[in-house]
DNA sequence: CTCGGCAGAATTTTT
DNA sequence: TTCTGCCGAG
């Protein structure tokens, strides 16, 4: 249990292991000069780095210098050796603040910092106290860390194993509602009645044990466990509880308005001994309530933490007071605020934020692309442009425009490099290489390429593993000596098997990267793609080089594979010139000079679907994603919303959201000239603009949506191109309807058109979670059920 | 076992 | 519209 007899301790730790006394400046003389890092912070950057002792709430709005605060406050601590490196524990949620934050703790106390090994996401960080004590968990300190894929694949086993119908009760229902507890801090026990309700007739909660049960014994962890049971560990074991309490001097929480209550609870045993919890987060930037975070954290941290100061930094550093007015002026509206108002000392207002209506979807595209090669033109690098838009989907207009024209641009967020199949499939063969007994990478890959094994013999290979007590691995060598199977697939398992010990041999000599490349080829992984004609064949072959490639930089296989479990992402060069794509939500953290953000519609933006299902909260969430989006930019933002849209395939027409009319006029601009009465006011401008085809099929014309935006247009008309409301926001609130009350309850009956009838299950706003008789449990809108 | 055709679903996604 | 996942035919 110790940090010695396990061999994942950090050997740097170990130098720091008898936890001494930190080497005071032993009350030598005050420093004479200040140190250099502390020159050039403002007074309340001042104090949230100097302030160190108790808890210390930093609200920091966007662009008022949070990164700088935080690492100076490291440095601070380091230089003034109050700790050790070791004894600080710094969380953040993404591997990327990790990093940056390690190297500008670097650059300010000059060299590389050496063991700060507790520095790091909150998975890592849980990961490491969980390798500690593994045993305490009923796992093996070499447990194997599950990502989303692995975990949806387990849980559809589960389902299948309990005999539930996979098809009334999806895989990722559950896998939901088991994130959602696990978000919570709650193991199976703890799962409250009316949750574990809420699958396949109340088999949610033993559905959730049993998949605990499977983790176990394939000696893995989800990324939820990474939290969950190092907070089960420190709860149940005193000694290890102090032992931590008393090892972290400091603690460091960035971005704590996303903490889930998992981390609040894993950071609340942390920092029980001396609470010197330092946690810096912004409530107006956070987005992401719908996985877990509680904004309710930062809100009530004053009363968890008796005695905490609150530093509020409020003077911003990137952006032009336009576009800090017009995001102050949005964000107003929302109710559930600690309340900031940022301000900067720059006297030139800077351009207005110019908002244009456009046709539709392509029109967009075309004038965004126009406006930044525009810029571009004039001396504006494209690197310093970014396109912010609400979904993925929308990527795609932009992206063909970007083609045609030729511009260079990069989409940020995306698919992830190790989340593509093909890598995927190639960690699996390392994975079992590594690690003979990890059955979800071998099934992942028993019949990739195609071998010819099919259901019938997975199935066996199962059923003998399962009756023998063995890894599926070994379960093949022996079941292909028996004639339980067919011959031919009896052949084929045994030469597997035969193949996989090779390759186990070989990783004892060789170096890991030539491994990789020998696996890769002799599995006919390599062939596989080569003979496939789909035009990303190509593509994927380049990801698996490139993934030989980056094996390079690390000791051994083992350390390479838990690296990729916890950092998802392959560092990519962001040297060169290019426009940047990407969703709001990958827009956090970074800026530009010029910010474009398009399909400010309702329904879209905000989001139809989160107001249904989270009403007010959800409309206040996409409010500061817009806060987000227009934060981000320090110089110029562009607006656009288009009047019809295609949705799956269906037109439809929109209203502006109500984004806009929120914005305070003074700092918007209305482009008249190309904008949406000026283009196409008679709708008959030109047949480029897809007008006609869109109403010759749909008929929009004579819709009410067309004509709310008729009425919106002499709205817009009337009010000129200089008054921002183009829409009044509270009239529009009454004609939605406030998403609020239901009136349906839990258990009515009720019928659906499609779906036919059902049993209310939950209600949550206007959404309905109704389990229906034929077509299993979905969730749909009041609206559309009637009571049966 | 594999391939092709068809229904059904379609946000945001730090790890 | 476009993708995925499932079922039935070969």
């Amino acid at each position: 249990m110790t940090a010695h007899a396990n061999p994942y301790a950090d050997p740097l730790e170990a130098a720091f292991e008898p936890s001494p006394e930190p080497s005071a400046p032993a009350a030598g003389p005050a420093p004479v000069a200040e140190p250099a890092y502390l020159r050039g912070l403002n007074a309340e950057q001042r104090e949230a780095v100097l302030t160190l002792e108790g808890p210390v709430l930093v609200l920091a709005g966007a662009g008022t210098g949070k990164t700088r605060v935080l690492t100076t406050r490291l440095a601070h601590i380091l230089a003034t050796r109050r700790a050790w490196p070791s004894q600080i524990l710094a969380v953040t949620f993404t591997n990327k603040a990790a990093r940056e934050m390690k190297e500008r703790i670097g650059a300010l106390i000059g060299g590389t910092v050496e063991g700060m090994q507790w520095l790091g996401t909150f998975h890592a960080i849980g990961a490491r106290i969980l390798r500690r004590h593994a045993e305490l968990a009923g796992l093996k300190s070499n447990f194997t860390i599950l990502d989303q894929d692995d975990q949806l694949r387990l849980i559809k086993q589960v389902i299948e194993a309990a005999n539930i119908d996979e098809k009334r009760w999806p895989a990722r229902t559950l896998e939901i509602l088991i994130d959602g507890w696990k978000n919570r801090g709650l193991a199976p026990a703890d799962v409250p009645e009316a949750d574990a309700q809420s699958f396949a007739f109340g088999k949610g909660r033993e559905l959730y044990r049993q998949y605990q049960a499977r983790l176990k014994s394939l000696n893995a962890a989800d990324f939820g466990d990474l939290l969950l049971e190092p907070i089960a560990i420190l709860k149940g074991n005193h000694e290890i509880l102090e032992e931590y309490q008393h090892r972290f001097r400091y603690m460091l929480v960035d971005e704590y308005q996303d903490t889930n209550v998992a981390q609040y609870l894993w950071l609340r045993l942390l920092s029980g001994a001396n609470k010197n919890i330092c946690v810096v987060g912004d409530d107006d930037q956070s987005i992401y309530a719908w996985r877990g975070a509680e904004v309710e954290n930062i809100l009530r941290f004053e009363r968890d933490y008796p005695g905490a100061k609150v530093i509020r930094l409020e003077r911003n550093y990137r952006s032009t007071p336009a576009i800090l007015g017009a995001a102050s002026g949005l964000i107003a509206a929302n109710r559930a605020r600690l309340g900031k108002t940022l301000w900067t000392e720059s006297d030139k207002d800077g351009d207005k934020i110019r908002i244009s209506g456009v046709w539709d979807a392509e029109e967009e595209a075309r004038n965004v692309a126009a406006e930044a090669e525009n810029l571009h033109r004039q001396g504006h690098a494209y690197a310093e442009m970014a396109i912010l838009v609400r979904a993925s989907f929308q990527m795609r207009e932009f992206e063909e425009r970007f083609v045609a024209l030729g511009i260079p641009y990069r989409v940020i967020g995306g698919p992830r490099f190790y989340e593509r199949a093909e890598i995927r499939d190639a960690m699996a063969y390392l994975r079992v290489v590594a690690q003979g007994d990890d059955d979800l990478a071998f099934e992942r890959i028993v019949n990739k390429p195609k071998r010819g094994l099919g259901d019938a013999t997975i199935q066996a290979l199962h059923n003998h593993a399962r009756a023998a007590n063995l890894p599926l691995l070994a379960a093949a060598a022996e079941l292909s000596t028996t004639d339980e199977i067919a011959p031919k697939a009896r052949n084929t398992l045994s030469s597997l098997a035969a193949t996989f010990a090779r390759w186990t041999q070989a990783a004892a000599t060789l170096p890991h990267p030539d491994l990789a490349e020998i696996i890769l080829d002799e599995s006919g992984y390599t062939d596989m793609l080569k003979a496939d004609k789909s035009p990303d064949a190509a593509g994927r072959l380049e990801n698996l080089k490139e993934l030989v490639r980056s094996m390079d930089a690390f000791e051994s296989l083992a350390a390479f594979l838990e690296h990729v479990s916890l950092v998802m992402e392959l560092e990519n060069n962001t040297s060169e010139d290019r426009l940047n794509l990407m969703t709001l939500h990958a827009a956090k953290g970074l800026e530009f000079e010029t910010v474009f953000l398009p399909g400010w519609e309702e329904g879209l933006f905000p989001s139809q679907r989160t107001m249904d299902e989270k009403g007010n909260a959800g409309l206040e969430e996409e409010r500061r994603l817009a806060y987000v989006g227009l934060t981000r930019a320090k110089k110029r933002v562009f607006i656009s919303f288009a009047a019809n849209r295609r949705v799956h395939g269906q037109w439809q027409s929109a209203l502006p959201s109500r984004f806009i009319a929120e914005l305070p006029g003074t700092h918007v601009e209305n482009m008249a000239s190309e904008g949406f009465y000026g283009n196409y006011g008679g709708g008959f401008r030109d047949n480029q603009t897809g007008f006609g085809e869109a109403n010759a099929t749909s008929g929009t014309y004579d819709s009410p949506g067309w004509r709310r935006v008729e009425a919106a247009r002499a709205g817009m008309r009337a009010q000129g191109p200089n008054h921002a409301p183009i829409i009044d926001a509270k009239a529009k609130v009454v004609a939605t309807g406030d998403p609020s009350a239901s009136k349906y309850e839990a258990g009515s009956r009720v019928f659906h058109q499609k779906f036919g009838y059902g049993r209310v299950v939950a209600v949550e706003g206007n959404k309905l979670l109704v389990d229906f008789d034929k077509a299993g449990s979905k969730r749909v809108m009041d609206g559309f059920v009637q009571k049966a």
